[in-house]
DNA sequence: TTGTACGCGTTATCAG
DNA sequence: CTGATAACGCGTACAA
């Protein structure tokens, strides 16, 4: 321990001294008890409360009122075989368009009684085998996943697993079970027209050379073609995207003395990294080069210039995929629970600022 | 569904068809037919593999293998009244700082088999109570929290809980068990400081008006007098800090006409919209007017012309704390396990940056 | 509508 | 060192 000063930090005293903790747990027959029935008329109470006389069911939740309890969640899931976790894959946690799918996502599926837990691939299969294998023990009730399972090995296991999965953030042809995506195609088509309409004819792509920045790599290729804009340069970076890489990819391009009029980046980080290279080298965004990105980050809005990029709200995107799977999770025939396909897309749009 | 184009996403496949799933999950009793022993015996091979004999422990161990067995964590935690689940409570994880100390406190526990479950406070009492008691059922391992707790009525509950529990990011003096932290008012001050020895005589204060940023506020009102510095004018808000709320800071600052030197603001996105608006505005930094913020962001390092601020290693802060939690577990005697009061120190330094 | 008996998978206890 | 027995708290199946 240092001689480091000490802070001198709120604390705020409540009148009520809550002593509850203090006598470990309520269990279900102390209520039973409490309300003079047995265990399992509490417990229908609770959870299916028609079946239950009026007069026992006040009396009942009176006394779960009285006594602050709450089932045991771990019992819950030993007899059901499921618990009421929700597990979420993050390939990573830094990234703001993720956390706010998290939000969006356990919003709803806390307020229907779920744990969201979070699961970080860190962008390695390894990582994401291991986590998928562990899911064997936990029993979620469900999973979502912030990206499409690539490895058909998961997929399997997920798929066998035989509960409510929502893969999300592309548009995938079959996913395992449930998907909510956006079209990341039509995001890169959509700079690939919005430079065409802007009158850029030479451009460039800056993105990761995996996943969706292949994605937006192959539609924008494809787009540039059908619009006459010629594609002179492609630079593709296998690690995790951020500002400092889009620095170093935009030193690259201006190095090569090309004479490129606009660049999609497949992120707003590296966009904003790029952007913030070519102005302090001195050019001029867009008169010397134009940049959008993807992603509408924070960031986008307030950077000098503006950034042109492609938005998607992913926290609606996380909400839509908690909702998927709360009803799939409450279906009344358990039967029916087969794996629907069902997909939803999440509209993207352009937003047009400073940068082009 | 609308007409929005497909992606075509990768798919790897993989030559070992796992049907492991398919058959649900493998129990002790299982392995220990395998092995030809009794489960108490798989149990015992796995938790205090001393206990048993080398023979069986290899039988033991090889059936485990072929099974891919592991232990159910819902009938572990009914039967010991405690989860293998350590619950961090986090205000906010669009914050890179708490994200990253998330990480650092995950990377240890998951190491050593725990799980981490994310609760999120949002900066609001009543969500940290809410989940305070839901505490109860999940029966955590331990707790930690990116902050201090305020509410005397939910550190007597946490207390009251028997488990180890870190609070972090502020040096206070009596932490609810441990404590792993850094001094906000040695933050505070080494800002006062620099401004003094760079020549800046008129400073201002942007923050946040409770919690940390008051802490901030307050040492760095006392350093101020100290130092001879003048301290204009101080603009607190009490919603959450972020790159707007910087700008608007900023705004109102230069709107007044004051001639302030220098501005400490108690974030570093708060300190990043200031920036952004002052620029904007034609002033120079730091010419006009010199900026410091608190927190190290990536951003701070990235933006022009660089930001001053305090770096705290908060991926550390993250880790230590995990291990303080891990050696509190692990610890063999049990009697011994009394709220210790352990504080740890993270340094913080100042790095100077163009900003000022 | 209500209650009894039992089992979910694991591990502590105690006897061998 | 090993195994039989019981219990953790809840909810399903069945009986009343």
């Amino acid at each position: 321990m240092s001689d480091a000063t000490f802070d001198d930090v709120l604390r705020i005293a409540s009148p009520e001294a809550d002593s509850q903790a203090e006598h470990g747990p309520v269990r279900i027959e102390e209520v039973a008890r409490l309300a003079q029935v047995s265990p399992i008329t509490v417990s229908r109470a609770l959870r299916r409360p028609q079946m239950v006389s009026a007069v026992r069911r006040e009396r009942i939740m009176k006394a779960v009122e009285e006594t602050g309890y709450s089932s045991n969640p771990h019992a819950k899931a030993l007899k059901s075989g499921r618990s009421d976790i929700v597990a979420a894959f993050v390939s990573n946690i830094l990234s703001e368009q993720f956390s706010l799918a998290i939000e969006g996502l356990s919003d709803v599926l806390e307020a229907a009684g779920f744990q969201v837990a979070l699961g970080r691939t860190s962008y390695s299969y390894g990582r994401e085998t291991t986590l998928i294998r562990s899911l064997t023990a936990i029993r979620p009730a469900a999973v979502f996943i912030t990206g499409v399972m690539e490895l058909e090995s998961n997929r399997t296991f997920l798929r066998n697993m035989g509960i409510p999965i929502v893969e999300s953030w592309a548009l995938a042809r079959d996913p395992i079970d449930m998907l909510v995506g956006f079209s990341n195609a039509d995001g890169a088509r959509m700079v690939a027209e919005h430079f065409a309409a802007k009158g850029y004819r030479k451009v460039a792509f800056i993105g990761r050379s995996g996943g969706r920045g292949m994605l937006r790599l192959n539609s924008f290729t494809k787009s540039c073609e059908q619009l006459g804009l010629k594609l002179c340069r492609r630079i593709s970076r296998d690690t995790v995207s951020g500002i400092p890489e889009g620095r170093q990819a935009m030193q690259d391009l201006i190095g090569e003395g090309s004479d490129v009029d606009a660049v999609f980046c497949a992120s707003d980080l590296l966009a904003i990294g790029a952007l913030l290279e070519a102005r302090g080298r001195g050019l001029d965004v867009p008169g010397d080069i134009a940049i959008a990105g993807f992603g509408d980050s924070t960031l986008a809005e307030e950077i000098m210039p503006g950034l042109t990029t492609i938005a998607a709200d992913t926290r609606k995107l996380g909400a839509v995929a908690g909702q998927m799977l709360l009803d799939r999770l409450q279906e009344t025939q358990p039967e029916e629970t087969q794996a629907g396909h069902a997909i939803r897309n999440i509209p993207l749009r352009l937003i047009e600022r400073g940068s082009t």
